[in-house]
RNA sequence: GGCGAGAUAGCAAAAUGGUUAUGCAGCGGAUUGCAAAUCCGCCUAUCCCAGUUCGAUUCUGGGUCUCGCCUCCA
């Protein structure tokens, strides 16, 4: 039986399904006017994961991960590049795919992008108008009425009154309080045409938290299983989240009405104890470190810390999962692993499942690998490698040819594999003469320039340190 | 200031009212021409102070420290 740590809760619960069978899944993807960092891979893959085990727990699973493509963040970068906001957008769109490609991120049912959702999310501001949540103010903004919403703060634990004292509020004259936030911004006169959309308020474009309301609602129905995001998200954007789509039901059942039963939000990536963000400039991006590390070793450093855990980021961290990954590997080597199902019934498997039915434990269920990693050493057991891999791939961990992942690719000026078989063979002819100074000459040479030379019975083989 | 999360061995990171986490690193042995890998064994823990308990790292209270949210943020 799955638990899930619901934040709106605070504590775990029993997963249970509004519908047998079914599970509808939310969660807020990128805004798309830069490259994703680290902070944004964990997003990916921590949603991966749960995608991926409620379908291996046989959930017929519909996932929406959304993408911002119109906001102040993209107006501007699209202004300062001198492009316009569609080709900004679809070129960051492309990198976000190909990031999480990489990462062996699967690709969610639906993608929603705010552009597309635009008359929805009308319809959602028209409804919040109707139902005394939404007010015109004098700038020509129109904007949500937090205090006209009983509840609000029931997400983030924070009531009005303990908002409003934090100092970091800032006043704005067109509201008329200070916590009521945008639903529809209106058009400025030097902001471009393909950011200016009619509506009954005038030309406008939507702000930020009603695209989620909007799309979700849209995708998943008024009221869905799962929503998730990362830990900032929770406040103020899931919190307006709620009061919008729950503001907005009000009148189809007289109250009461919920959006969303489960709240997944994960921790951060952090540098040096801080969080990775934009804001602070302290952020690696995808791309970056898949210059210097594997993308599986990135997506196993994700995985083995638990999802709600910062997360801190480091070379000798990476280099740490790396070396770990590296064992699961080469046990497979060892012993190939024919594709098979996952036998349910071991006990590597039990831990493994009883992990991930405990709110994700994908640290607990990676010490099951290890485990299963050890048996396979010892046994060099068909069934067990084969348990191993389809284990690990459920984590969507160990699906390649052990050899592609231990020898990696050479990198520039780095000794190619003609170059490095050329170098084996010439000390197979040094061995064989029992010329052990030339033979470990070649060895040192080669282990200097970062190969690693194995000896088994079935011949040397090699791998990258 | 308000609200919340956390402090586990050299590093990373789970779990648990009493019984091996796991990985990396380190030490000893097996194996190897020597290595590497692997196997076997070992080592190093539960922030501090009280309380509850036969027994607490685990529960309760207090303290110290760290981090996050309260503003855009995954």
């Amino acid at each position: 039986m799955l638990k899930i740590y619901n934040t709106l809760a605070r504590d775990k619960q029993e997963f249970v399904p509004m519908v047998t069978g079914r599970v509808g899944m939310y969660v807020c993807g990128m805004t798309v006017y830069d490259y994703c960092h680290i902070g944004h891979a964990r997003v990916l893959v921590v949603f991966d994961i749960v995608y991926r085990w409620l379908k291996a727990s046989g959930y017929e699973v519909n996932y929406v991960r959304n993408i911002t493509d119109i906001d102040d963040k993209i107006i501007k970068r699209a202004a300062e590049n001198g492009e316009s906001i569609h080709d900004l957008t679809a070129r960051f769109i492309a990198a976000m795919h190909e990031d999480a490609d990489a990462l062996g991120v699967l690709r969610p049912d639906h993608e929603p992008r705010a552009t597309q959702f635009v008359p929805e999310m009308l319809d959602m501001i028209a409804q919040l108008e109707a139902n005394g949540l939404a007010y015109r103010a004098p700038d020509g903004d129109v904007n949500f009425a937090v205090r006209k919403f009983p509840g609000y703060g029931k997400l983030s634990g924070k009531s009005l009154e303990d908002l409003r004292a934090g100092e970091r509020v800032e006043v704005a004259d067109n509201k008329n309080d200070p916590l009521d936030f945008v639903l529809w911004k209106h058009a400025k006169e030097q902001e471009a045409g393909e950011v200016k959309w009619d509506s009954r308020w005038g030309k406008g474009r939507p702000g930020w938290h009603i695209e989620c309301s909007a799309m979700g609602s849209k995708l998943l129905g008024n009221h869905f299983d799962i929503h998730g995001g990362g830990a900032d998200l929770q406040f103020p954007h899931h919190e307006n989240e709620i009061a919008q789509s729950e503001g907005a039901m009000l009148h189809e059942q007289g109250g009461g009405c919920t959006f969303v039963n489960y709240w997944i939000h994960n921790g951060f990536v952090n540098v040096d104890k801080e969080k990775m963000s934009k804001s602070l400039g302290n952020f690696f991006t995808i791309r970056d470190v898949l210059q210097k590390y594997d993308a599986e070793v990135l997506r196993f450093f994700i995985l083995r810390a638990h999802y709600r855990s910062p997360l801190n980021y480091s070379d000798a961290h990476l280099d740490d999962a790396k070396g770990a990954l590296t064992r699961l590997y080469t046990a497979l080597k060892s012993a190939p692993a024919v594709a098979q199902a996952v036998d349910w019934g071991g006990p590597h498997a039990a831990r493994f499942r009883a992990a991930m039915d405990d709110d994700f434990n994908t640290p607990e269920a990676v010490a099951a690998l290890f485990e299963l990693a050890n048996e396979v050493n010892r046994s060099q057991s068909a069934e067990a490698a084969a348990q191993l891999k389809s284990l690990a791939g459920v984590l969507g961990l160990l699906q390649r040819e052990p050899a592609e992942f231990l020898q990696g690719s050479a990198g520039a000026g780095g000794l190619d594999d003609a170059g490095i078989n050329a170098q084996i063979e010439a000390r197979i002819a040094a061995k064989n003469a029992k010329n052990y100074a030339e033979a470990d000459r070649i060895r040192k040479e080669l282990l200097d320039a970062g190969i690693v030379l194995e000896d088994t019975p079935q011949g040397t083989t090699w791998r990258r340190a």
